[in-house]
DNA sequence: TAGGGTATCGAAACCGGTTTCGCCCGCCGA
DNA sequence: TCGGCGGGCGAAACCGGTTTCGATACCCTA
């Protein structure tokens, strides 16, 4: 059957008025055969189905949108670039996120923030509601008492919560039940070898990981009988790690173990220890966060907190695609943070 | 003026219609107020973008995009999570792209590769063109011969290629004009230390970048007078590298010098090079593709061939938008990759 | 004063689907 | 035989903009 032949140039797309032509239907008929809706025999269902088939035809994505739901879901990441690049977590927890977007035909509208501050957020997560581009949002590296969730909702703009939020909130949320899981079970690695005097160099004290790890932090180094003998906030960047670590190996009662809130800190971190003229892990002990994959090939290679950044991403989409209506498998169960260890805390 | 008020749960949302209607004109002309077209006095604009600003309306990026264009450009990356994770060119690359299309009103839709073969990603490319998803599309990493250039012409999709193609194109594309520049500039200063047993442990040989990068190499090695004692290709993740390295050490003339192409093959060659028993850069020197943002802090720290992905993506977005009938400014002048000296090579 | 040109504006068609609602017809039971 | 019921289908409204093209009004010149 010849439908549609040679396309020749300037030929207009194939529309479903074409196609409910050559079925000798209405447009509503193709309608209701594409989206598998009740009222029509299946006779007609399969002969439709076929014509567009063979006809080549796709409904318009444009023109869905305005009869219904955009199929699409925005992610508004509103970090600098660097730290964007230095920091896998966010490449990971979009592949997790693609990967079940993908699998129901959803497509991820990214939008990397100008790290204009909260004004310049807000304003992309208005434009994303008000024009109707997303039929939902997730909302990644949330902060205490984040603006956003009160955003969202003012916009009506159905939105999921990526790792759980440091005070309780009225929007779902996918991640593990205890965030700060493995900084625990870190204290008492180094604890076991006789580290008593732990320190930490952590992210921006606002982020509500921090918040998180910080108490259990604190939590275990105190049920391990050990000391804190220091917490230094950084914005996450290795650079900041570095001065850090210079500043603690500095103090007058310096640290047997450090603590980092990501790889990349730590690994600055073991430099600034070597450029002091100490050795890692036998005068001080460092235990990363995050497991990048370059982590195991560094010398010595990392001890750190891994947990399964991947695995949220296909939570928090799964999360919101049902959200909006669309039946999706359960996914695998969610499993908590956990130390890998390596060689850099002994 | 109360336009809204309080927005009570259930309003619809505000129209061109209801602009029109406050304004006391008709939607043509609101819409060539809020479009800045000719065609409508001065006062008459001023008064609709001000009643337009005051009831906070938007346009309906669905209903735009039904009548025009969808001002949204499509990138889809075919690489398996865990490289993409590992490798931050891509989140470089879409930060790049990204702080283009932002100041433009454009958006990013991306889809990340399922990797399952080249039949999925033509209909991916399929679905993004004839559902019209998107105005065009930036096709990345590409491979000799690459079957996306034929498709995107086959669909009449405007598309820009990252980086240069190996064979020419009727496409456009962006990027350094020598994609295998520093790989020379590696290889005198390997040879200006005496290393001149070369071997090199190269990315899938099917890419673009690393014919280019090949030619170049073995090119630089003969100008030198040096000669090259390996090849090892591999799929450019870590445990490969590790793996040739490995093999390479084995041979019976071993290599003075090893690059790599990009840093985390690079770490795990360091790794094998120590466990064999030898020092870098004392017994063998390594030279890595990239510069990521660890490279510095890794022991030691690597010397490595950096490029300006960042400003790549802000070309390829640039051009792209032209392609599609934006005025955007002239971008800042492009770098040819270069090397950065730190100590893994001497 | 008549005629021609120009600037401003609006009615209506259009983009390509979805959805509502009513019609028609065949089948069934009374 | 007749009335009721329900499945299958289509006409038309609708989503919210853009664009075309004709109407009107105004100004200037001959």
């Amino acid at each position: 059957m010849e439908v549609d032949g040679q396309r020749p140039v300037g030929r207009k797309r194939v529309t479903i008025s074409d196609i409910a032509l050559l079925a000798g239907c209405s447009k509503a008929t193709v309608s209701k055969a594409v989206n598998h809706q009740p009222g029509i025999s299946a006779e007609a269902r399969a002969r439709i189905l076929r014509i567009a088939e063979l006809s080549g035809w796709r409904p318009s994505a444009r023109a869905v949108a305005l009869a219904g739901k955009s199929r699409t879901v925005g992610l508004v990441l509103d970090r600098s670039p660097d730290l964007l690049a230095a920091d896998p977590y966010h490449a990971e927890l979009v592949s997790g996120i693609e990967s079940v977007l993908a699998r129901h035909g959803y497509w991820l509208l990214l939008r990397i923030g100008t790290h204009a501050g909260a004004e310049q957020e807000a304003a992309t997560y208005r434009e994303l509601a008000q024009s109707g581009r997303v039929d939902g949002v997730l909302l990644a590296e949330t902060s205490v008492d984040d603006h956003r969730f009160s955003l969202v909702r003012e916009l009506g703009l159905p939105a999921v919560v990526v790792s759980r939020p440091w005070s309780p909130v009225d929007l779902p949320w996918e991640g593990p039940q205890h965030p700060g899981a493995g900084m625990d079970e870190a204290v008492r690695h180094l604890v076991e070898r006789g580290r008593d005097r732990i320190a930490y160099v952590c992210g921006p004290p606002s982020r509500s990981y921090v918040v998180y790890r910080t108490r259990t932090l604190l939590q275990a180094v105190a049920d391990a009988g050990a000391s804190m003998v220091g917490i230094r906030q950084t914005d996450a960047s290795a650079e900041q790690g570095h001065a850090a670590t210079r500043a603690l190996l500095e103090q007058p009662r310096p640290p047997a173990a450090i603590l980092y809130d990501n790889d990349q800190m730590a690994f600055a971190g073991c430099r600034a220890i070597q450029a002091a003229g100490l050795r890692v892990p036998e005068d001080v002990a460092v235990v990363g966060h995050d497991d990048l994959s370059v982590s195991r090939w560094f010398s010595p290679p990392l001890t750190t907190v891994a947990q399964d950044v991947f695995g949220l991403g296909v939570r928090c989409a799964t999360r919101l695609l049902r959200l909006l209506g669309e039946t999706v498998e359960e996914p695998a169960p969610f499993a908590d943070p956990v130390l890998v260890v390596r060689d850099s805390a002994g």
